[in-house]
This record gives structure tokens, sequence and C-alpha cells, in this order.
DNA sequence: TTGAAAGCGCTAACAG
DNA sequence: CTGTTAGCGCTTTCAA
């Protein structure tokens, strides 16, 4: 195991100074230097497999290149399409992306938040679900450029807020696609709402609550179900609704995850959906367009969503725009397949 | 926006010098240190929001504690859910995860390759379809750990491996697939490959010719399709498939995504699966049990393979193990559902 | 046209 | 028990 070789290595093999190394190396000095000088340090470069040490670059200049990227979990395709438009976009600017998965849970939020505030990343990107402007502001004071994709306690928590954000009203997405179950003759509409106590469940809840009440239909408590926002999470509330009394005739599902464990919950009760239980989803992932029947659900864009995200934070890092905080509302589209 | 704290801001602060701080910091010295002065200096931290800097620390330890993570693409579920294993089992050991796409392209591949050589990780994970041992050697020479998802190349270009790896046995689990559908009856059966010129398109093809050579099946070369890994390949394949004189009654897709893009193709056509044509796909993802008709599929235990994978590495890395290079090759499973 | 030297923030050997 | 010092590999100012 051998020593990497650095600049002072390759400066003694060709007989000139680190200085001389480092000019090359970077293309400053561009007239002054030899044609000579410069083509033996690059001959000593290739014999010895020089690389520059991107660490002592990261400390010297004082930017590492790198964005942190944290989102719930990479495994939801809504997130994993998210975080592939991101490292797509980043690497067009030259930053390499730390990705984290957080599981919406607070001290993995705050544990990404230390890993920019240690210095490795110089801009994070991301869902925050708990974290507010006192856990961001030290981090921006210290000149880290932080970018989110939108959520409630970005909205509504502040009067003046701190970071650029992209989002999708989630509310009046959530509203129209539990519209569009009421225009199909359904007043029986359940929700599977997600995980309790963070802002997708909460925003996507009340645009269910506002599109019932918008039509004069009272809210059934007992029609309010939610765990997480996998397809476990959808298999096990459909179930609790199929066990009701008096059952939904429609469900909203908030992602498309859930709606896909209730469809598979439909499936195994005998139950044919649209026929018996129309079921909505949302973020429309590939795969909803995949099952059976196909799911009706709402578009995010989420893969172009990764993109503005990059754009928004290196604008930021480039000094390229240096004004007040930026907020960009992404449109929705409502995808009737199926499945309603 | 405001200078981050250092060591020597903490110290001036506290009245001490810069090593106490270092000292109280790393918990070295551990007796004989005044209680007074640890928490004087405890409290200064505090007060200045002091966090130690990752990069200084990386150079000066020699050590980034990051990992690097890459494989063809994150939004493919079957490697959505190997990175994720990967990223909660580094970060039990406390390495952060930098995550690469490469689309299984050469020259995407060879620049995560380059991210290690300029120092920036201690180590790599992943799937790498092109670079061979003369692309690691250098790079195992510097220090740098390197484990890899078992593929063509690493197992058959050398006689004496370089890196860890590990695999399942894809050609035997692609042919225990076709053997399968030989055993319901099938003799006319297509394969739908993925992306030629890649390690899993030729185990997985081969282990193909060689279930059909084993039942004296000949290889109608006109049923040999596959353009990439995707359901937009599956999909197109499949209708290159059902537009023969003579079509397939089964078809084996080299993975799920594939197998539920043929799916769909065939829902567009009208023909009914199993019973006008069957499908087996290859992965289990999430969503092959999900789709209709539920898909047989081969099981290759993704999330505990990046799990395995990290343990070699950190193995490596912290020095636990540093014998001849470690071969695991896990098993697999025939997941039979509806599709065949 | 090239080189010497300082310093980014940190750890650790060594001295006091 | 605490401080001085060297140095990780690099960029950049300044001087030669």
């Amino acid at each position: 195991m051998i020593r990497r070789p650095t600049q002072a290595d390759v400066a003694r093999a060709a007989g000139v100074s680190q200085t001389v190394v480092s000019h090359v190396l970077n293309g400053t000095q561009p007239k002054s230097m030899t044609q000579a000088t410069r083509e033996r340090v690059l001959e000593v470069m290739g014999e010895l497999g020089y690389v520059p040490d991107q660490t002592a670059q990261s400390l010297r200049l004082r930017r590492t290149m790198t964005i942190a990227a944290a989102v719930p979990d990479i495994v939801n395709p809504f997130y994993g399409l998210f975080i592939r438009g991101i490292q797509d976009e980043a690497r067009q600017f030259g930053y390499d992306l730390l990705a984290y998965n957080t599981d919406g849970h607070r001290d993995l939020e705050l544990k990404a938040l230390n890993v920019a505030m240690s210095g490795r990343v110089d801009g994070l990107i991301g869902t925050m679900f708990h974290p507010d402007d006192a856990d961001f502001a030290p981090l921006l004071r210290r000149g880290t450029a932080i970018c989110l994709l939108g959520s409630q306690n970005v909205f509504e928590t502040t009067e003046q807020p701190l970071v650029d954000t992209v989002s999708i009203p989630d509310d009046s997405a959530a509203r129209m696609m539990v519209e569009h179950l009421v225009d199909r003759g359904h007043s029986r509409i359940a929700i599977i709402a997600g995980e309790p106590g963070t802002p997708p469940r909460a925003n996507r809840e009340r645009g269910y609550r506002r599109a019932l009440a918008g039509h004069g239909i009272p809210v059934d408590e007992v029609l309010v179900r939610g765990s997480d926002f996998t397809e476990r999470g959808g298999y096990e509330g459909m179930l609790e609704l199929l066990g009701l009394d008096e059952r939904p005739t429609a469900v909203f599902a908030a992602n498309d995850l859930i709606a896909i464990g209730a469809l598979v919950a439909c499936r195994e009760r005998g139950l044919r959906v649209p026929g018996d239980i129309a079921i909505g989803g949302f973020d429309d992932i590939p795969a909803a367009a995949l099952v059976y029947p196909p799911l009706t659900t709402v578009s995010q864009r989420n893969q172009s969503t990764g993109r503005q995200l990059v754009r928004l934070l290196t604008d930021r890092l480039r000094g390229t725009y240096t004004g007040p905080v930026r907020r960009i509302e992404n449109g929705y589209d409502l995808i009737v397949r199926e499945s309603t």
C-alpha cells in the first residue's frame, strides 16, 4: 500500500517547485509559463498517477463541491425520482451528492443538518418535516445554502421564510382528487392519510376535509385512517375500512404506495375496483400506471422538482443570485385512469 | 454571514490553548485534565456553536468517514433497496454515503472510481459493469477499499480477483426460472434480456440458453430480445415478440421492470397472462407482487446484500479483516405467483 | 518565468 | 495538567 503522490512528489520528480505544479493543474498563470515546463509536469503527473487530493483542496478553498440531499425514503419511487433529478442536475454543476434517508424522523433530519454544520457540504437539499427556521438559521449564517421541497412547516409557521423552496400545493391538489371522487357520485369517501404528524399528511388531509366541506358532506372521523406512507400502511388501512359496518365507496390514498397497498387489500377481499370501491392516489409514481387497474392519481412532476431545487441552490452557491428567498410553486395534474 | 468558529476561537474565549480544546473534543488524555477546564471548554463550545470541521479532520486523519456507492439507477427499485441497505448499515458504522448513478455507462463508472482516486472517500461499494482489475489496482494500492455487487467481469476475467464481492449466481438463477417455464409445458420461450454488453444481461441470457439446451430445445435467435433494463424496454421488446409470425408462449424477462413493461404490452394487446402468454421476471422488487397478475420472479434479497457489502468494506477499513479477497455467493429463490 | 512562504482547521507527539 | 509545534496537501500572494 503506497502513499498517494502529492504535488510535492510531482514537483521533485519534475525538478520544479510545488507552486508550479499547482499552477499547471489549475491553469493559473496561463501565458507566463514555458511550454516545456508545463509538459514536463503533466508528463510526470501521468507517470506517478497523480490525482489532486480533494480534501486538501476543500480545506484550502473552503468549498467541498458536495451537496447533501435528505429524503424520507429513497425506496419510495417518488423520492427516488426526486433524488435522481437532483443527482443528474448537480453533476452538471460539478457537485457530488451525499444522500440521507431520514424516514421522516426528527433525529435523522437533524443529523443531516449536522452534516452541513460540520462543513462537509456546501449546500443542503431535501425534505425536512421537523426542523424550523431556528434550526436553519445557524447554517445559513455560516454560508451554507439550503433549499427545500416545500412542506407545511416552511409554509405556515413563519412570516418571512429563510430558505428557498419548491413546492406543490398539497392541499389543493388533494382537494382536486377528492372532488373528482365526488363528481363520480361518491359521498362516503375515506382517506388513508399516511403518517400522523407529518406535513404531507396534514396538508393532504386538510385538502380532503375542505373538499368534503365544500360539498356539504360531513366528515365521518371513522373514515380518516393512516399509519405510514407505505404499501403496508395502505393495505392495513384498507382492511380496517373494509371491516367497517358501513364501508366507504371511495378512498383517497395520500400517496400511490398507500393506494397500491389498498388495491391489493381489495383484490384479496374479492372487491372490484372501481366497481365496488374507487381508489385515488397521489404522486404518480411509475408503478401507478402499471398496477391493475391503473391508478387515478395526482402528478407532482418530481424529477424536474429536484432539478429546480438544484438550480436554486447553485444560484446561491455560485453567487449568481443573492436576492431574497425564492419560492417556486409547481402545478399539478389530475391523472384519471381506471381506478376511480 | 459569519465565519464558523474554530478550535482557536473556542480556546481564546475559554482562556486555554487550542490543544486543550482538541483534547476535550476527542476525549484524549482522559484523566489528566481538570474537570473545571473541561467544563469551561464545553460551555464555550456551546455558546459559540462550535462544530468541528470535518474537512480539516479528514485531511489530518487521512480518513473521510465517507463511502461511495455507485449503482446504475437508483430509480430501479432493486438498486433503490440495495442503496438503502448500504445507507442504513453504513450509518451504523459512522459512514456517510456519496451516491452515484452510472446508468451502467463506462464513463460514469470511471467517474465514480475517480472520486475515490481523489481521496474523497475511504471506500467504494457498488456495481461496476465495465472497469476491471487494471482500473481497481491503483485504488487498492492507495488503500481505498472496494467491494462490489458481483457481476461477470469480476467472476470470469481474472484468476485471482482483487476485490471483495457479494453475488448471486445470475446464470443459474435465470436457468431456474426458464426451467420453471419448461415445466409449465412451454417450449417456445423468449427472453427479453436487457441492455446488451452488460454482465447481468450476459449472465441471464447464458442461463436461459443453458436451460433450453438442457431440455433439448433449440434457441430461436428471433426470440432473444432486449434493449435496456426498464419498463419501456420490456414494453417494446414484448411488442416485437407479439409481432412475430410464430409468437412465444412464454417470456423470461431479465428483470422485473422489463417484466412489468411486458405485462402492460400484453394487456394493451388484449392478451391474457398467463393464459395466452406466461411471463417470468427477476429481482422480486416490491411492485412484482402488486401488479396484476402478480409476477413469478426470482428473489435476490437485495437489501441484505447491501448490508453484507458494507460489512466486507468496513472490515477492511477498520482493519478487522486483512486477509485475502472474500466472495460471498448468495442464494436465490424462485417465487411462483400468478404470471406463469 | 519560477519559487518561498503562509495558512486553511485540525491532531498528536513532545516538552514543560 | 497544559502548551508548543509540526504537518496533513493544497492555493495564492508576494518576491526574486
